[in-house]
RNA sequence: GGAGUCGGCUGGGUGAUCGCUGCCCUUGCUUGCAAGGGUGGAGGAAAGUCCGGGCUCCGGCGGAUCAGGUGCCAGGUAACGCCUGGGAGGCGCGAGCCUACGGAAAGUGCAACAGAGAACAGACCGCCUAAGACUUCACGGCGCGAGCCAUGAAGGACGGUAAGGGUGAAACGGUGCGGUAAGAGCGCACCGCAGCCUUGGUAACAAGGCCGGCAUGGUAAACCCCACCUGGAGCAAGGCCAAAUAGGGAAGCAGCUCUUUCGGUUACGGCGCUUGCCGUAACGUCUUAGAGCAGCGCCGAUCCGCGUGCGCUUCCGGGUAGGCUGCUUGAGGUUCACGGUGACGUGGAUCCCAGAGGAAUGAUCGCCCUCGACAGAACCCGGCUUAUAGGCCGACUCCUCAU
């Protein structure tokens, strides 16, 4: 089961609760296109939650395609992601970026979460 | 073949892999989850939220006022500011298109600039000199004279004239003839307009006749008048279930001993003689505080020590987080028949076609083509408006060429 790339509603946020202790005790990253706020959680596994407002995407559309981006490269990345609870929202520059360039962007970001959390597990 | 008008349709295709989600089936168990299979999964505008409804809650006897909206006529519809058909006016050679298209004879208001004049009109240029007045001249008469009278000619305007020029968005019916000093509905003919009548039409309106010299200048997306319509809020509507913590109510239990305390109850005495007040004494229970012993917690266990001894248990109701519902079978789609010019209606057959909830409907890699626009459901429908790469179909008009 280690090695499936599923998104179910447990891997997701669903709850305010959940996103304001995100965003109260949670360590913040960022790079050009998204910011993230992270905070270890004690589920075994990485939470994704979404937070792409219309305002900076720009359209409706625009909005999908960019949480869609973000949504599928988390997926293919949770296995790499320690056990912390995510809150990924976009910037404006995101919305004239193409698809590959997003999708760069996001894995380095990963990579960061892991290095940032990882040290501040073990001290 | 070219140019155009109107109406309708479509809105990349296909395969593999990895995902998300509603429903159905099977299996498993920890009975609401997991796995497997099947099946459905954004739009013509889902948009703007501009109208109209359904639905839900609140309010409501009926009306009036206020406010807002609509505005040629008839029909369609659940309803509409929408649609269909018709009328009128305007534009186009035409197919066709456009119209906020009730009332200015109820009242009030407004009209910049230009212009002579803008609403009981107006003489700037021009035109005219018929009549009256005036000036000049000629001739005649009268008077001693200044001058007066009569006739004729010329002249302007202090007069007449709204036909022409010019100004303006708009100048108080148009064209022609007559007429006149020049002109003018001043008269006449035709056109227009108003009134009345007849005919056709459900009606808007149209046609014809008679008749009036001609009125009611424009503006109502200015106030206003007339006719008709509108109760308010919205799915975060509304309904149901309901944890933890704190607080509310009720019931039961709140160990034993001693001391203390505010009251309370009872007895006696005094005051008052209606409820009552004051003092003394007693008290099983009740109120407050303290001490000791039980009990409980801390420790693997007993003792010691420390803490606690705060109340505890059960039930009820309100309510928060949260969950469920409303939530997709509907003024529904497709198709056939019939009625209707049409919008649409009636009847039959058939289908089920997104339902999320920090919010699914996707990602990657191939292949193909004409290389892909505007754009993402959030309770649901009917419209309107706005955005939109292209592609396809049908009907019709004009021009050119050929036969």
């Amino acid at each position: 089961m280690r090695g499936r790339l599923t998104l179910p509603a447990q891997r997701r946020l669903r709850r305010k609760s959940d996103f304001e202790a995100a965003y109260a005790r949670g360590r913040r990253f960022g790079n050009g296109f998204f910011a993230v706020t992270a905070k270890p959680n004690d589920i075994g596994g990485p939470r994704l939650g979404l937070a792409v407002s219309v305002r900076t995407a720009g359209s409706s559309v625009e909005r999908n395609r960019i949480r869609r981006t973000i949504r599928e490269s988390f997926r293919l990345h949770q296995h790499e992601i320690p056990a912390v609870d995510l809150v990924v929202s976009a910037r404006g520059r995101a919305r004239d970026a193409a698809g590959a360039e997003l999708r760069a962007s996001l894995v380095t970001l990963w990579k960061k979460v892991t290095e940032q959390c990882a040290t501040s597990l073990h001290s």
